[in-house]
DNA sequence: CTTAGCACTCTTGCAATTAGAGTGCTAAGT
DNA sequence: ACTTAGCACTCTAATTGCAAGAGTGCTAAG
């Protein structure tokens, strides 16, 4: 990326990129002729063409058609060329709005953030769920379903709840569980995880407390999912957005897509990256990593409170995006959540 | 539907819903001649194909094309002429298997229910999370966040868990919510929905329990909206399957059927129709009601205890879709999914 | 360094043609 | 009265050719 635009060239770069992202089609050299301030023929901007294309930042997509900007050119215009546009002040307020109708609930809040960034990005939304760098216990609670069977309710520090089903040896009754934990909740109040963990070695050593092991011993393993973020939710919309583009016209290319949509595992890779980088993300035309979205773009942020959870939100559209809408619009859309999950957290 | 098909005009359309379904192209009369057993010449096929047109069961996409099957001779084919091909034994063993191996958790069943659906079939699945009909109270849990704000924890008879966020108008200590939640379990032990909303309103006249009466009032929303099935969850996969359908080779039809695949509005109006009839429902082109699937069918079935809790799973796939197999498959994962119910809910 | 001019390339759209599939009808056969 | 061979007819799909147009690359002159 050593490469030196001159102003010129720089500008040719921008306006291709602009006119080609709103018609879709490949940009001519009397277009740009046309559109640029600087008075010059079209001849020469074809030579600028000529060398852009050397250079790697166009292509034409057949012998003597107009230019296409290509994934280094997107590149460039990005880091360098675009101008940010913030959303417009009444629709930040409106999607505030939006947040604070609903309840004080994360699954709701995920949801509609999934909705609004589909709304306003036009693309695919994608957002994972929020997730604990290091997990604290906080409550826990047994209910008894059958004889056999029970529920456990594990609470952890950062406010997540985690469910599951127990199925007990020998029948224990509602009394022997709430005195169960009571005791837990008492004994591992603000406890460090890997206390809780030499508690467990500790405990299984001792076979008269089977039960007490057994809880303690599923406490721990909800801890780890929680925290590997493996199988955190993802939360999908607008899916049919990406649809629209001119570029998914080929059936194939769409299923192309909607599979990697539907796929957790592909997203998580690229959310792992995003989560790592602060700030707004840009990956553009899967960067060789990722052929399967080779002409694609992913926007994400991660978003939530440094340290305690963070979560990744983004969206996904054809590499032929508005990169200066859409990246406010992400960027906003994480501040919110950000803000959100500071409530719900706490201070 | 009193239309009275000869023996003849039965077989014949077996053979061009099945031929269609296998080639998705249009039928001709010779391939009928070939593929019948009894000994008669294309003309004759040709005459039953003139009078099979005439009573609606067939189409030519255009004159002079071999005939294709409408909705109705779809729809005749799957109450009178198809046979069911149950799963081999060995999937089936398979699909319980991965049951059994993921653990007791009500959510990771639901996806996984999902994804097997969309294996076996070759289509979209869809499942709806089981919701009681009735629900009845059985324990509450408040925990505390910071000064202003609790985490209460709700779970009803049907053991589902249910989380939401509490603002306090003043600060409250967590023995205090500690204290509320045993009297309030002690006392809606195990009392009816309507005797807790009378309870309620009890409350409310009272002003010296503000919290407490808060508490029952979100305590009473939540089962409603558990209730009410509107905002169920709803688990999808195999999107990416349909999209394989040459009948979406136009992207405008594509787009058209991942819209509604996203949106759950659409999706629960097909699903309550389902959940009141018993047994599998096959819903043929949309049926008139759905224009936007109407080259799809949809196969639903409920599952869960009925009385209970019951779901709706099933595929969506194109019109043209091997009823044979995919029917007795959704019946089978609905099968499994309700035997998983009875031993999550217990006996 | 810029630019006018021009030949060249490649797409796109349109029309015409052909081959083939499959029908519908009629008239003859059983 | 049902069946069937035969045949004309219709419509699609694939191929071809052609003309228009867009846009380029190159060259030579300003």
């Amino acid at each position: 990326m050593v490469d030196q635009l001159s102003e010129r060239q720089r500008d040719i770069l921008g306006i291709v990129v602009r006119e080609h992202v709103s018609t879709a089609k490949p940009v001519g050299s009397d277009v740009v002729c046309q559109l640029c301030s600087f008075g010059v023929s079209s001849a020469t901007i074809r030579n600028e063409f000529a060398y852009l294309t050397e250079t790697g930042f166009l292509t034409q997509p057949y012998t003597s058609a107009g230019r296409v900007p290509t994934a280094k050119g997107y590149r460039y215009f990005v880091e360098q060329l675009m101008e940010e546009s913030e959303l417009p002040v009444s629709e930040q307020l409106l999607i505030r709005h939006q947040f604070h109708q609903i309840s004080l609930d994360l699954d709701q809040w995920m949801k509609l953030a999934a909705a609004v960034l589909a709304h306003v990005s036009g693309s695919a939304a994608l957002i994972a769920a929020p997730q604990a760098q290091r997990a604290r216990f906080r409550h826990v609670q047994l209910i008894s379903i059958s004889e056999h069977t029970g529920l456990m309710i594990l609470v952890l520090q950062d406010s997540s709840v985690h469910q599951q089903m127990m199925l007990f040896s020998r029948p224990i009754a509602q009394e022997e569980l709430t005195r169960l934990c009571s005791k837990l909740n008492e004994q591992f109040g603000n406890v460090d995880l890997e206390t809780l963990r030499a508690q467990a070695r500790f405990d299984a050593a001792e076979p008269q407390a089977k039960l007490e092991a057994e809880v303690v011993q599923r406490i721990l393993e909800l801890i780890d999912v929680h925290t590997t973020m493996k199988t955190r939710e993802i939360y999908r919309d607008g899916l049919a957005h990406v649809l629209r583009a001119p570029e998914f016209v080929e059936i194939e290319r769409a299923r192309e897509i909607v599979e990697v949509l539907e796929r957790d595992s592909a997203l998580e890779a690229m959310f792992r990256e995003a989560q790592i980088a602060n700030g707004v993300q840009v990956i553009i035309g899967g960067e060789g990593k990722w052929d399967e979205i080779r002409d694609c773009s992913v926007i994400l942020s991660g978003y939530g409170l440094p340290g305690e959870a963070t979560g990744v939100l983004g969206v996904l559209g054809p590499m032929r995006m508005p990169y200066g809408r859409t990246i406010p619009a992400v960027r906003y859309v994480a501040s919110v959540m950000s803000d959100l999950l500071l409530r719900l957290y706490g201070e």
